[in-house]
RNA sequence: AGGCCCGUAGCUCAGUUGGUUAGAGCGCUACGUUGACAUCGUAGAGGUCAGCGGUUCGAAUCCGCUCGGGCCUACCA
């Protein structure tokens, strides 16, 4: 066995034999019981980062461990055509050859980004792959699959004919640099310095020097598309404008005077501006009061021909800058303030949001959201942290209609056809256009399709049943659905995650998955969101390559923990490199040194020393304690407890103590049989309790382990995964070895205490209260010599001038043997003698607290007997140790 | 404006339904190559658990307020 720990010498050979036999694979139906995660589609182009990386070993984790539990486990993956994004590289692509989507078409556009797709995709598995993914996939899914598509189709024909999905002509929030609509969701409001813009509005009818009134505007532009003046009805500044109207400067429109409780009296003067169609306030305010609406600003960003010959063509920006030049020198402009407020932009493309009036299709949740909130609300649904449940609670019940037809090309287009019969245009929702064609009772070459497509999210809300062959009713839905688990980080709960839970509750009368585990952003080591422009970006594959994939898994599944983000910094993945190497190396010892011995599937217990009962004891419990943080998603609480059990008592403790045993001729008085057996057995349950963190190195290791194939004949990944074994459970030896060990550690100490080199002989005095600690130890003297080097145990008192302590219940005394008679007050340092000067001071105010405590007849009648018990047992061995240090001092 | 989360060792974080000497990793100090591992071992230093008040026999933990940081939601022009 090579000396040298290097992860790439065998990580990605195992990922292709495992892909070779195949075992991630999942037959359907099965007598297993069914365990399914879909993994959250990552964009098809798109590149794996640190939080894929995370999502990806948490999913893994689980699927191997319930796979090793004998589950039929599958871990379903694909991809997302992530629609704006894609199209946005595709049309990058082609502004480098100098032309736009619109000079190629259409179909050519899409064949292009099919091509584009098809050259990306294979880099995701690759990625997956280099992480040791255990996907099966041969069911691998993409959301432009022709079958996906009919899922599309399905779900938007039944939203249609239920009459949830409608085209109407509102209020969208426009993306000028993306020339489509967005939803709610993809309007990023950021909060910008701003100016406010005092415009006086003469009064109608009050004659050149009358009455003028101010309105407040952030948007002096939009002015131009004003139809109204508002204020609230209670105010008494304005009530006598009622019935009468303001005339628009630059325009000299019309305004009719309009109260409505919606207005803010406080705000600026208290009259508003009416622009119905480039305001949502206002669009609302307009449409209680039956006012009209002119589009002053086009689809580009641009003034249109409404806003008048002046500023026609203008971009928006520069029309503000006009318009202000204009109001100014016709002396309308009052007063310019500064002003921060909040201003909605497009998340993907950066610019402010437009909105404007547009025809569109909307899906209308209401309904959905309201099963939504049910859910969780009687648990049917658990979100993790439960923290999200208000959040949840607060979206779900505020919801709006979700606008899901985009201007891009990319995507699932809309089964909708058009049949124009002159100045009807009518229009058909079906599966196919010969389904439509049918219906309009035309040939289906007289219809158009609806040239938009669907929001992305629309498709990834079927996710979790698309894949599984629904609308059909197939065989992996049955055994699948509802998968049982979705991890995810929280910025897209509710792009997906609520609108899945909809859709899935909607369309199979069940939730899409039972726990939504919500993990934290990853950031940089100081706690940064990483992002390109910081340039703060660490890339999972090379990571991989310089620490290895399970030194990242582990590295990442110990820091889930609950309701935070991660900082990752390289220091930690190199620690967990370092914990791959120690587990290489103990192998390595365990392999070199144990001869004959084979790893056992089972093992009686009776008959093997302390050590070795320990071991196993402890080695129960932890599988016990592993198994129940899986249980419970606690994957960072798992993954210490196996940190510190293997580094720990394996390598720390038990490799030691099994030494005097291993080296032959030194096996000592005390009987150890089965040691080898023993420490390859709990090797070989260790590695299987590791592997679904660290999938390759554990492989890699069991398969050199003698007889494992009694466990599994070809892979780790199919081993049983450790359990509890009751019968090694041994809390009284585990007492008396945690004893033993606080000897040792304690001798240790004082030998530097005292200060003696490492190598200074001494003898030992030990003496237990409790008589079964005694006989262990003595029974383990050999191994106590072993383990602290000194010459000699005596079992009783020290005698008078050594330097002595107690722990867990055993007074140590030391004596050195060559400065003489003793190692104790004489020879003390004054070094020393101050510090167990300074621990006597500490014991004493310790003991007069607990004292104190012991004491209160309130604590006493009010706390648990064993609260107080403890106390009393604690109190008791500070003052032996006091005693025992005062003897140290001579005192 | 509402809501959520966080503040624990130099750094990054654990700390389960309150239980009395608050833990880990990294970093730091001293010593150490004894035949798995220097990607290591042994021992150690380091904390008024942001602050104040309350509940309780007992608070890092529960409640309130203050300060500091982050995030989400919202039609204040």
């Amino acid at each position: 066995m090579d000396k040298r720990f290097e992860p790439r010498s065998y990580e990605q050979t195992w990922q292709s034999r495992w892909s070779e036999m195949g075992i991630f694979r999942v037959e359907v139906p099965s007598d297993k019981p069914s365990f399914c995660i879909m993994i959250p589609p990552p964009n098809v182009t798109g590149k794996l980062h640190v939080g894929h990386a995370l999502q990806s070993t948490v999913q893994d984790l689980l699927t191997r461990w319930r796979r090793m539990q004998g589950y039929n486990a599958l871990w379903l993956p694909g991809t997302d055509h992530a629609g704006i994004a894609t199209q946005l590289m595709v049309e990058r692509q082609l502004a480098g050859e100098g032309i736009n989507r619109r000079d190629l078409g259409r179909e050519k556009f899409i064949e292009r980004t099919w091509e584009w797709k098809r050259q990306y995709h294979g880099s995701i598995r690759r990625q997956l792959d280099l992480l040791g993914a255990s996907c099966d996939w041969s069911r691998e899914r993409f959301t432009l699959d022709a079958d996906l598509n009919r899922a599309v189709r399905e779900s938007f024909v039944r939203l249609y004919r239920e009459g949830l999905i409608t085209r109407g002509e509102y209020l969208v929030n426009w993306s000028p640099a993306l020339g489509t609509a967005v939803s709610d969701l993809e309007v990023e409001s950021k909060t910008v310095q701003g100016k406010l813009y005092h415009i006086a509005y003469p009064v109608e009818g009050s004659g050149p020097d009358g009455e003028t009134i101010v309105v407040a505007t952030t948007r002096p532009e939009t002015m131009l598309g004003d139809t109204a003046v508002a204020f609230h009805p209670d105010d008494e500044r304005y009530r006598h404008l009622h019935g009468k109207a303001a005339l628009l400067p630059l325009v000299g429109r019309r305004l009719p005077f309009v109260a409505d409780p919606l207005v803010d009296k406080e705000f600026g003067t208290g009259l508003v501006k009416i622009t119905p169609f480039h305001d949502p306030f206002d669009f609302e305010l307009a449409r209680r009061h039956g006012l009209p609406g002119i589009s002053v600003i086009d689809r580009e960003g641009k003034m249109s021909a409404e806003a008048g010959a002046d500023f026609a063509g203008l971009d928006r920006f520069a029309a503000r800058t006009k318009v202000v030049d204009r109001l100014r020198s016709e002396g309308s402009l009052v007063k310019v303030e500064d002003h921060v407020h909040n201003v909605g932009h497009s998340q993907r493309s950066g610019e402010p949001i437009e909105p404007l009036v547009s025809t569109q299709w909307f899906c209308d949740v209401s309904g959905m959201a309201a099963q939504a909130l049910e859910v969780v609300r009687d648990g049917r649904l658990k979100l993790l942290p439960e923290s999200w449940d208000k959040t949840w609670e607060h979206w779900l019940s505020n919801i709006r209609p979700w606008c899901i037809s985009r201007q891009l090309w990319w995507g699932h287009q809309i089964p909708a056809w058009y049949l124009d019969d002159g100045e009807d245009r009518r229009c058909f929702v079906a599966h196919s256009v010969e389904d439509a064609a049918r219906e309009a009772g035309v040939e289906p070459g007289r219809l158009t399709q609806d040239p938009d497509v669907l929001d992305t999210w629309f498709s990834s809300a079927l996710w979790p049943f698309s894949t599984l062959g629904w609308p059909d009713d197939t065989p992996d839905l049955r055994a699948f659905y509802p998968t049982d688990f979705l991890v995810t980080a929280y910025d897209i709960l509710f792009f997906w995650v609520a609108r899945m839970v909809m859709s899935g509750l909607h369309f199979m009368g069940d939730v899409p998955f039972r726990t939504v585990h919500l993990t934290g952003l990853v950031r940089d080591a100081e706690g940064v969101k990483m992002s390109k422009t910081k340039g703060n970006v660490l890339d999972p594959e090379e990571l991989v390559n310089e620490y290895g994939a399970d030194a990242l898994r582990f590295t990442l599944a110990s820091l889930d923990s609950p309701g935070r983000d991660i900082p990752l910094n390289t220091d930690q993945i190199a620690g967990y490199r370092a914990f791959g190497n120690k587990i290489w190396n103990a192998t390595r010892f365990a392999l070199s040194r144990v001869g004959e011995a084979q790893v056992q599937k089972t093992l009686d217990p009776a008959g093997l020393a302390a050590p070795e009962r320990w071991i196993l004891s402890r080695l129960s419990g932890v599988a016990h304690e592993v198994g129940e943080r899986l249980e419970t998603f606690r994957f960072d609480e798992a993954c210490s407890r196996l940190y510190h059990f293997f580094w720990g008592d394996f390598c720390d403790w038990y490799i030691e103590l099994s030494k005097p045993a291993l080296f032959s001729g030194e096996s000592g008085d005390a009987p150890r049989p089965r040691v080898a057996e023993v420490l390859l057995t709990v090797l070989d349950r260790s590695l299987r309790l590791l592997h679904p963190v660290m999938p390759f190195l554990t492989e890699e290791l069991w398969q050199r382990l003698p007889g494992h194939e009694a466990i599994h004949p070809t892979t780790i990944c199919l081993a049983p995964y450790p359990q509890v074994e009751p019968a090694w459970s041994a809390p009284e030896i585990e007492a008396g070895m945690d004893a033993l060990m606080a000897v040792v550690t304690r001798v240790r100490a004082l030998r530097t205490e005292m200060g003696l080199a490492p190598k200074a002989k001494l003898d030992l005095h030990l003496a237990a209260q409790d008589a079964g600690v005694g006989r262990l130890l003595a029974e383990q003297e050999t191994l106590i010599r072993f383990l602290t080097r000194v010459e000699q145990i005596a079992w009783g008192p020290a005698p008078e001038g050594a330097r002595r302590d107690v722990v867990a219940g055993v007074e140590v005394g030391v004596v050195s043997v060559e400065s003489g008679v003793s190692g104790g007050a004489q020879e003390m340092s004054a070094d020393e003698r101050r510090r167990l000067d300074k621990e006597l001071e500490k014991l004493d105010t310790e003991i007069a607290r607990s004292e104190e405590r012991l004491s209160n007849e309130q604590f006493l009648s009010k706390a648990p007997a064993q609260v107080v018990e403890t106390g009393r047992a604690k109190l008791a061995e500070m003052k032996e140790r006091r005693a025992s240090l005062r003897a140290s001092l001579g005192a």
